[in-house]
DNA sequence: CCCTTAACCG
């Protein structure tokens, strides 16, 4: 019996469902012999069917087959280009559709939107919201969501706002893309004061929402707000599934709390691959590259196919703990799973091999390296050449980054400092002088410190808090205990222009001391310290921080953007090896 | 028939 043409549709949405793409194959096939073939609704369902299941090419030569292809068929293989990162096709199919006289509706603005914010492209960006007010779709809340979207991934967040402020109606994903915005662009505080607002209008949140909001409180390191918002979470009833899961162990781990991590990690309903990656990234991140291998080998056990990420994640963390062999073995290991390492790979071994010491064989490896090495890969051999104190090979690697990243100003700092502290104060000056000549400017350092539910910031010699003298006084009160035990300032940490006792006054003045100060003056007894820091810590403060811990008795957590440090009786847990 | 929002890595 011939089947009918509801027949057809069903199968071809239930390919599309389950993503069978050689099912729907064998389906079209039969399609275009039935007497159905000039259906023009099952051809839709055809494209569709082919860009949901990820084939772009079979969905537009099933496209270009059509004898006359109308507005939705446009709208189906534009959003199947939006939706695979094939933005400029998709906006070139958009613009072909006006030229044909066919207008869009709400579902092709949506997925026109998607793209020029996908490519940052304002100019893209205007010209279609133009043709939205003129269609009569700019209060669509789809369309209105979409370009509130848009507008952000231009970074025109003032747009973006004003354009969600004007919605007459909002749905959740309204607030979702705003609220993402903010999260991506680091202003974490926005972020949740908008999902505050959003709560008390009357909108439930969703993973979306908590997503976001989970990734900023991690960036921003954010613990206690954090916990709040997990609350919140499971007081609304939302089920721990993978996706907002690897977000919330996500936050828990760059947060600093490794427990929750943890806990969170064993409590998920399904561990996808990010979940692993995640977990193996808190273990690094707290140097507990021991447990990281414990995990990896765990996995491995398991039968999960670990991804390049999850060989990163694994080599980064044996690179923070000092495993250099097990590094090692990993890297060969990759290629036994059939992976090809790229060049992040490369860059994490170089960092294994120079923290370790191995300045001679990290700089034989680069040079046998089978891909270019970028700029990374250099700044990893200087760093290490840093910590190790390799002026000459220090050099070089840094010669090799300003070739290859001229504006980056940490390799420039990290060189000029590295001569002063030999005691080469021309070459010193020369590396200054080539950053002014270059219009390379330093980024600035900051600390902030979480008390309660709210953030503290501090810049280095900070002019401007309000309690400034008061903390200053306690620093100074801090320097004097910590003298007393051991705590010899190391100047070659600041500016080498300076002179000795300008030096010296500067050093106790770095946003990390600050912060300190101020934690301890506005913390009880025994409570735990918690600090971050936007730049690496300094080796003084680092060496401070660990008598402060000794000398006042409480825990000091500082997270630097490398890894975590936790002083506790007066040593680390990076066992000073950073 | 077709749309918009979130995670792991240098």
């Amino acid at each position: 019996m011939e089947p009918g043409s509801r027949l057809y549709t069903e199968l071809f949405k239930k390919c599309t469902e389950l993503g069978k793409l050689k099912e729907g194959q064998m389906a079209h096939a039969h399609f275009l012999a039935s007497r159905f073939q000039h259906y023009v609704s099952l051809q839709c369902t055809v494209v569709n069917m082919y860009a949901k299941c990820g084939d772009m090419e079979l969905a537009r030569k099933a496209f270009d087959e059509m004898p006359e292809r109308d507005m939705v068929s446009y709208t189906m293989l534009i959003t199947g280009y939006s939706q695979s990162n094939g933005f400029k096709e998709a906006l070139d199919l958009y613009v072909e559709m006006l030229k044909m006289g066919l207008q869009p509706n709400e579902f092709t603005f949506g997925s026109a939107l998607k793209c020029a914010g996908g490519m940052q492209s304002d100019a893209m960006g205007r010209v279609i919201h133009g043709t939205c007010l003129k269609c009569g779709y700019d209060n669509n809340v789809y369309v209105g969501s979409a370009l509130v979207d848009m507008y952000t991934r231009c970074k025109r967040i003032d747009d973006a706002k004003a354009i969600f402020n004007g919605l007459e109606c909002k749905n959740e994903v309204s607030w979702n893309a705003l609220i993402a915005a903010y999260a991506r662009e680091g202003e974490g505080h926005n972020a949740v004061e908008l999902f505050s607002e959003m709560k008390r209008v009357g909108f439930n949140p969703t993973h979306f929402t908590y997503s976001s909001i989970f990734a900023a409180c991690a960036s921003n390191g954010a613990l206690e707000q954090g916990k709040w918002v997990h609350a919140d979470m499971l007081k609304s009833g939302q089920k721990l599934v993978a996706f907002v899961g690897n977000t919330l162990l996500d936050m828990y781990g760059k947060a600093g709390s490794i427990d929750d991590a943890k806990k969170v990690f064993d409590r998920l309903v399904k561990k996808d691959i990010v979940s692993w990656n995640s977990m193996l990234t808190s273990y690094a991140q707290h140097g507990l590259g021991e447990k990281a291998v414990d995990l990896f080998e765990e996995m491995r056990g398991f039968g999960f196919q670990p991804n390049k990420i999850t060989f990163l994640c694994v080599l980064n963390a044996c690179s923070h703990s000092g495993l250099l062999d097990r590094g090692l073995y990993y890297f060969e290991l990759l290629r036994k799973y059939k992976l090809e390492p790229d060049i992040t790979h490369y860059v994490t071994v170089v960092d294994l091999l120079g923290r370790a010491g191995q300045l001679d064989r990290a700089q034989t490896f680069i040079s046998e390296m089978t891909i270019l090495p970028t700029a990374a890969v250099w700044k990893a051999l200087l760093g290490a050449c840093r910590m190790h104190k390799n002026m000459e090979l220090g050099a070089y690697a840094a010669e090799r980054v300003f070739e290859l990243d001229p504006h980056d100003s940490g390799p420039h700092m990290l060189l000029s400092n590295m001569y002063a502290s030999a005691g080469r104060l021309s070459d010193a000056a020369r590396v200054r002088k080539m950053m002014n000549e270059n219009g390379v400017k330093k980024e600035p350092a900051c600390s902030w410190v979480e008390i309660g539910n709210s953030v503290h910031v501090f810049v280095a010699n900070d002019e401007n808090h309000p309690q400034r003298e008061e903390i200053r006084r306690k620093w100074e009160e801090i320097r004097d205990g910590i003298e007393k035990i051991g705590y010899v300032p190391d100047t070659s940490h600041v500016l080498w222009f300076l002179d000795e006792r300008e030096r010296g006054e500067r050093l106790q003045y770095h946003s990390e001391k600050l912060a300190l100060a101020f934690a301890i003056l506005n913390t009880a007894a025994g409570t735990t310290i918690s600090i971050k820091k936007n730049i690496r810590v300094c080796g003084d403060c680092h060496s401070a921080f660990r008598f402060v811990s000794r000398l006042v008795g409480q825990e000091i957590v500082l997270r630097d953007t490398n890894r975590f440090h936790h002083f506790r009786s007066g040593s680390c847990s990076c066992r000073d090896y950073w």
